[in-house]
DNA sequence: AGCTTAAAGCTAACGTCATTAGCTGAGGAG
DNA sequence: CTCCTCAGCTAATGACGTTAGCTTTAAGCT
C-alpha cells in the first residue's frame, strides 16, 4: 500500500474544503479521511484532534482573508478602498462559508498565537481603509470595530440565509457601503 | 417513581438555559436530561430530536428577543429608540449567548413557520426605530438590513470574545449608536 | 546496493452520544 | 374502582472521535 503523502497543511486544506461544501458543523474526521483516501486514525499523525483541525482551519481562513484584503486594497483609498474591502470581505464569506464559520465561535485565544496574529493582519487592513478618511486617533478603534461589525454582520447574515427574499441583497450591500462612506466622512 | 411532569416547553427551557451556560455547541441530550432529573430517552416523548430542540430554542430566543425589543421601545423615538433597541439587542445576546447562537447557523426555513414569524416581529421592531428617522420607503429595507447587520455583528463579535482588550467595548458601542444615528438623519 | 530508523498508515478496540424498541407503571377519565 | 393513555425507563444499536499497538514505507547513511 503506497503512502498518501499527507501533512498538516493537506489535512487542513481538505477539512476547509469540506467545511465549505457541507457546512462547518457537519465537518467530521471520517469525511476528511475519506476525501484524502485514508482511514480516520491516520489523520491523528498530522492533527491532534478535531478541535485542533478546527483551529487550523480558522488560522487558514483568517490568513486567506487577510491576504485577499491586502491584495484588493492595493493602490486604493477613500470610498474605493472601502468598497473593495467590503466586497472582498463579503466575497470571501460567500465563497468560503465553512472556513469563515471556523473563525467564529468563541475562539478566545492567547494574545500571541497564530490565529490572533492572522486576525490582527485583517484588522490592520481595515484600519488602512479608515486611515483614508482621517479619523481622529481616539476614535479609530471605535470606527474599526464598527466597520468590522457591519461587514461581519452583513456577511454572516447573508451566508446564513438570514435575509428574506423580496429585495435584492446586492442593492442592500451597495447601500451599506454608501452609508458607511457618508458616515465616515 | 414519581413523574417529572415535563412537556416540550420545559425541555426547551432547560435546553436554552444549558446552552447559555455551557455554549450552544456543547448542548447535548444527556446534559438536558440530567438537568431535568430524567433519562435521555425520555426527552424524545417531548422533542423529536436534538435538531428539533435546537429549532425550538431558536424560536424561543427569537420570540424573547422580539418581546424585549417591543418592551424597551415603548414610548421612544429617534435616537432614544435607536439606543434602546441597540442596548436591548446587545444585552440579550450578552445574557443569552447560547439562545442567540441557536438562531444562527443556516436555519433556512419555510416562509411561514414559527421561527420565520418570530423573526419578522424582531424586524418589525427595528423597522419602527427607522420609521422615526423618516427613511424613504425605497431605502427602508436597505436601512433595516444595515441596522440589523451592525447590531448582529457587534453583539456576536463581542459575545465571541472577538474584540481584543485595550479599549473599552462600552465606548465603542456608544460610538456605534452615535454613528448610526448621524448616518440615518 | 544494503541497513537502519522515524513515522505514515492500518486494524482493532473503547467511550461517548443520539436515537430506537419495547416494557412498566402513574394517574386522569369513566 | 377500573381502564387506558402515555411519561419515563432499561436495553440495544449505530455513528463518531479517539487511543493502542502493529506493519511497512521510504528517506538517510554507510
Amino acid at each position: 500500500m503506497p503512502r498518501a503523502g499527507l501533512d498538516a497543511a493537506a489535512v487542513t486544506a481538505a477539512g476547509a474544503d469540506l467545511a465549505d461544501e457541507v457546512g462547518f458543523d457537519r465537518l467530521g474526521m471520517g469525511a476528511v479521511a475519506d476525501r484524502l483516501g485514508v482511514r480516520p486514525p491516520s489523520l491523528y499523525k498530522h492533527v491532534t484532534s478535531l478541535a485542533d483541525l478546527h483551529q487550523r482551519i480558522a488560522v487558514l481562513a483568517t490568513t486567506e482573508l487577510g491576504d485577499t484584503l491586502r491584495e484588493e486594497l492595493q493602490g486604493l483609498s477613500g470610498v474605493d478602498a472601502l468598497r473593495a474591502a467590503a466586497q472582498a470581505f463579503r466575497g470571501y464569506v460567500q465563497e468560503h462559508p465553512g472556513r469563515y464559520a471556523a473563525t467564529l465561535g468563541d475562539r478566545r485565544t492567547a494574545p500571541d498565537d497564530e490565529f490572533a496574529r492572522a486576525g490582527d493582519r485583517v484588522l490592520r487592513s481595515l484600519a488602512v481603509v479608515l486611515r483614508g478618511y482621517g479619523i481622529a486617533p481616539a476614535e479609530e478603534v471605535h470606527a474599526l470595530r464598527m466597520l468590522r461589525s457591519a461587514l461581519h454582520g452583513f456577511a454572516t447574515l447573508e451566508a446564513g440565509g438570514g435575509f428574506q427574499l423580496g429585495t435584492d441583497v446586492e442593492d442592500s450591500f451597495t447601500w451599506l457601503v454608501g452609508f458607511l462612506d457618508r458616515g465616515l466622512r
